[in-house]
DNA sequence: CGGCACATTGATACCGATCAATCGGGGTGG
DNA sequence: CCACCCCGATTGATCGGTATCAATGTGCCG
């Protein structure tokens, strides 16, 4: 099992067309796979975005943390529950948002977990994801990505460049997307 | 905690402008909710979609269940597993595949999840859900569901008709969806 | 200085949404 | 028993949002 401490990575698959598909962001903090044993065969790929450190826990020594740490395995769970959410969120996302909506929605996803565990400053966190990764994550083209991103910049909601993105609105932003932070907030309970 | 015993249900959500998105069918012997208590609220419904049947577990007692029968923790726990794995394919669905690959998988899924649990007849089984559901689920729209649908009958690889799927060409649907039955074969382990 | 990856912008094509009309079947009320 | 009605399925015409193709700009690293 591993933890993500610094750095981001995703998990995704590729189609056989070649097409990309990121199906979620990991960042430190967010654990992969406490399960890889139990199943057969990934059913997807997990890759680095940035440099990243990560610890490695052994299956056994987990096992045994958690049985003498029930709380440690209560949190282990309900972070395993967010991470549901999440997925249930860009289904969501993918399935009924324009496109517009969509990057807001993201960027409220994350900048809310970045604020989460302490990584934003004022209204600004680095965000170390190319355009070519957000559209992979979006089901959308990097240069359209580019286009939402300007109309966003315009509007005065956001502004992302250089490696780190600034909520210049972030109430127009959630308004945008269209954002329930009910599935995060969970995160505080 | 709820479990299907008989009929379909879904999980879903109502956006700001009236549109839906499911986000799962539950078949019998899904499961709903292991965890409602962990959590604070909802982020989402759930709804029957036909008649069913649906046996209500209490908290106390799946607890103490668990606890004495180990194997029944470590199948609620897998079965957990391939749920996310259903989501995730869903996502790579949504954002990476054309809108005939989309329906293509999604009746894959079910039909081979229906023939887990003995719910197919040689190669058809019952799919009591409207075009308009199905439309909800994939992210589009039920009069391009029924375009798409009338395409696949004259390809001759499935034929979808009152409440009930025929299968006509197993692996042409799967070639079609460019369908990867790794992430459900876990079912089986 | 050159090269390379990423960002940006424009022109055009196409998939799927939208609007609109008709059809068909099953249930309901008279 | 029949007429009506309503929901879901089907089909056609048109619109619009994103993809695609193409070219140029820009910053970083060797």
């Amino acid at each position: 099992m591993f933890i993500v401490l610094e750095g981001w990575a995703c998990r995704y698959k590729i189609l056989p067309n070649g097409a990309r598909q990121i199906m979620a962001f990991l960042m430190p903090g967010d654990a992969c796979d406490l399960h890889i044993k139990l199943l057969a065969e990934m059913d997807h790929g997990i890759q680095a975005l940035t440099s990243a450190l990560v610890a490695r826990v052994s299956q056994g020594d987990m096992q045994a943390l958690m049985q003498r740490h029930p709380n440690i395995a209560a949190a282990m769970y309900s972070a395993q529950l967010v991470d549901e959410g999440i997925m249930r969120a860009w289904i969501v996302s993918m399935g009924r948002r324009s496109s517009i909506e969509r990057v807001a929605h993201l960027i409220c996803e994350l900048y809310l977990r970045a604020r989460g565990i302490g990584l934003t400053y004022d209204d600004e966190f680095a965000l170390p994801l190319s355009q070519l990764v957000l559209a992979d994550a979006l089901g959308m083209t990097a240069v359209h990505i580019n286009r939402v991103l300007k109309e966003l910049r315009l509007e005065g909601a956001m502004s992302l460049g250089r490696g780190s993105v600034v909520i210049c609105d972030l109430a127009k932003l959630i308004q945008i997307a269209g954002f329930d932070e009910n599935y995060l907030h969970r995160r505080l309970r």
